[in-house]
DNA sequence: GTAGCATGCTACATTATTTGTAGCGAAGCA
DNA sequence: TGCTTCGCTACAAATAATGTAGCATGCTAC
């Protein structure tokens, strides 16, 4: 039983929304996030674009196989976008999604200072 | 090659931070999320306790024995607990998180409404 | 123009993770 | 005692990720 969803897709210029079974935006997204490297990937990408070889090397070498799964899941969300000139780089929805996520980084370093709790 | 990583866990009172290589918290909470059904949980939590097989009916029936991985990892990393009155739920550091992961929400919403980009 | 070199991307066998189903032992309650 | 729910585990089958190699394309330098 495949349970594993076939990522949100453009239908004539609309998005396709069939999340993990309500079609909930907010489930599509936490079941897309829950991949491997999908937030790794829109996290490395938040200052520059880059290269999907560097992309890779900033991911601890994660396999190609995958990660090009990934830049393509994240490319039909609308998050990434591929520009011959510079590579992948954040769309303005992108940088927008990441914003919300930046609280997470200050959060990680108080986490990080105590102990569990 | 397990490139999985045994998850943080407590020693002695103290977090061991040794996230997707470099150790950066960040790193270690991107890689939690990573994993299927990590945000599923934190998310289901936001409201109410469950007991684990509520929240295994709320997390459309995934298989128990990923869902006791998963509740194990937050567990260690501090953000749920198990009260045995009232089940799973969250701590005053895993409110926390979630505080910063309530932004997504809205976020989805429009992401859903509008095309990709 | 042809020899390099970097790009995005794919193949594929191996290994790791997840699923689905069943069920255990303990605790509460009748 | 019998019934029910709890947290949790076993384990085989299915799915996803890894690691390595390499393809085709588009450069730039000779």
């Amino acid at each position: 039983m495949p349970k594993r969803r076939p990522i949100p897709a453009k239908t004539a210029g609309q998005r396709r929304v069939r999340g993990s079974r309500t079609g909930r935006p907010i489930m599509v997204l936490l079941d897309l996030f829950g991949r491997r490297w999908s937030l790794r990937i829109l996290w490395e990408l938040r200052e520059q674009s880059m290269t999907s070889r560097a992309l890779r090397a900033a991911c601890d070498e994660a396999s190609p196989t995958v990660l090009q799964a990934r830049l393509t899941e994240l490319r039909d969300a609308g998050f990434i976008e591929l520009i011959p000139a510079s590579g992948y780089g954040l769309t303005p929805s992108g940088r927008e999604l990441l914003e919300t996520l930046l609280p997470l980084h200050r959060f990680a370093e108080r986490w990080s200072k105590r102990g569990a709790s």
